[in-house]
This record gives C-alpha cells, sequence and structure tokens, in this order.
DNA sequence: CTGAAAAGAGACATGGCTGTCTTTTATGGC
DNA sequence: GCCATAAAAGACAGCCATGTCTCTTTTCAG
C-alpha cells in the first residue's frame, strides 16, 4: 500500500527490461506499455527518470530503447521510491506535526516508527536482483496481469 | 507517513475534544481549529463524519459543540482511518495488480504483507484511550505544536 | 544524405484531496 | 417567538498525480 502509481511503473518497467534482457537485447516504451498494460507516454516519462538516476540505459532511434546497465541488477529498491515518490514519508510525522520526535512524540510516533524504520529497511536491503530470484518463479506475468 | 492529512485531523480533533472532556464541558470546531491550528470548515466536515461514524456527539446551537460519548475512548484507530481515507490500501497490491495474491503473488507481495498486517493490527487494537494513557503524557501541545 | 524509428520534452485534460467561503438548519436563552 | 450561536451542507478554487497527445531530437539503415 501506500506507494504511487509511478513506483509501481517504475519497478515493473525495470523488472520487465531486466527479464527480457536476458534476450539481450533492448525494449522499446511501446512494447512495456503493452506487456504491461499501462499508459506509454506516461511511464516513458518515469523510465526517463529511472534513465537520468543510471539504473537503466537507454537509445534513441531504430533498433533503440532501454536496457540493463552495470547497476541495474544491484539497485535496492529505495532508488526507485526516491526517484517516484521522494523519502519525506519515512521522514515526517504521520500527523505531520513537524516538531515531532522521540524526544516530544505525537500520540502515534512509537506506534509507527518501527513499522516505518522496518519497511524502510527492507526497500534498502532489497535489490533488483533480490526480486528476480525469489524463490517463487517471478517470470513476466507476475509483472504483467493486471 | 502514507495517511491522508484528513485522518491526522480526524485523530487530533477527537483527541482534543477527550483531553478536554475532561472538563465536562463541549467543544467547538472553532476553538478545535484554532489550537490545532488546523482549517476551520474543513475540519468540521471532517467531525461531521466522525460524529455521523458514532465516534463523538455534538450539538447545534448556542452551549453546543462536539462531546465524547460512550463509544470515544474505546474506538480504535482503525475506525477514524477507515472513515477519512478508507481500507482499501490494506486490501490491494502494492504494484496495483488485481490478480496479485499469496498464491500468485507480485514481487512485492511477501514483502509488504508483513508490514501492512502489523500495521493494520496496531490500527485495529490501539483505542484513542490507550492513545490518552501512554506513559509519555500526552498532552494538548502533542497534538497541537505543528 | 535522407527517411524512419524511438526516446525526450512539453502542452493540456481530469480527478481527488485540500482548503475557503456562504448559506441553511437546529438549538438554547431571553 | 425572536435572536444569537454553532453545526451542517454546499459551491467553488488550487494543487498534485495521473493520463493523453503532439512536437522535437537523436540515431540507424540504406
Amino acid at each position: 500500500m501506500f506507494f504511487s502509481k509511478s513506483f509501481g511503473y517504475a519497478l515493473r518497467g525495470v523488472l520487465y527490461v531486466a527479464l527480457v534482457s536476458e534476450e539481450n537485447r533492448r525494449v522499446q516504451a511501446d512494447e512495456i506499455a503493452k506487456r504491461l498494460a499501462v499508459p506509454k507516454h506516461f511511464l516513458a516519462k518515469i523510465m526517463n527518470r529511472v534513465v537520468k538516476e543510471g539504473i537503466l540505459d537507454s537509445t534513441k532511434g531504430p533498433y533503440g530503447g532501454f536496457s540493463v546497465n552495470g547497476e541495474t541488477l544491484s539497485s535496492p529498491l529505495i532508488r526507485l521510491l526516491r526517484i517516484t515518490d521522494g523519502m519525506e514519508q519515512f521522514n515526517t510525522c504521520v500527523l505531520k506535526l513537524r516538531k515531532c520526535n522521540k524526544i516530544n512524540p505525537c500520540p502515534l510516533h512509537f506506534l509507527m516508527v518501527k513499522n516505518r524504520d522496518d519497511l524502510l529497511k527492507n526497500f534498502s536491503q532489497t535489490t533488483i536482483a533480490d526480486l528476480l530470484s525469489q524463490e517463487n518463479k517471478i517470470g513476466i506475468q507476475s509483472i504483467a496481469t493486471v
């Protein structure tokens, strides 16, 4: 829960490229959008930011498209989340009280902080490669079936 | 993280009424809005839904305002969250894949499910009374200091 | 060098959450 | 009954995430 659609598109896009890159070819935004049932131009903008961040490569022109690079597989999920959603959610009070901290906690502070830190830890430690090598085989169907 | 401003307003509003109700009086939306530094009419709409849900009482006219009732203190946080944000976030896939479940999990399914269930459990078990009786004294300052 | 292919960039539309303001309804005191 | 008070209800504006569409730029093939 809790994350933007953009994050979902980014992750599914990267996973798709990584999966078909085992076939050692570039993947067009058009193909990704069709296979993942995602709006093409919106996806393209997100993929563009993923490329700028260095998690994927892209090439224009014929035979162009997106491809994995040396950073792709070792990128933790938090890198994608930072691109699409930012990190503010992990640093701000649930009740949006700026003065809330462990010294002056809001009523929900300690209720939330463990949960939030667990999630941040998961997203910091889990990489694209980890997702691809999960026991329950991750295949295209697991990111394409809307 | 993750919840709407409305939820924060609702919770802080209920807590404020509960706190000053120890003085056995009704509390006006105007006072709540001023003390919590929250937009009055927007708060009023949210409080209205809280009243409809039965978590608070309200009376119009002179000497009117909001007051606690028999359900207020024993209400779990999830009741407020359901009013303001709905429950969908606990039942839908992070990647918004409708077919995602433990039989056909998306790549993030098992990463998210424990975290989500922990949070849901916390919000289902923690009541308004629990928040008011936390060890670190919850006072008006802890919900008013923006 | 030219044309086609594909990413990149930007303008615009939509919907929901947030916020402001005005009007209506209900209530208590005189 | 009248008036003041306060919640309830509704109209409207702004912002942001999402989504659509068009135009520009880059690159490859021949």
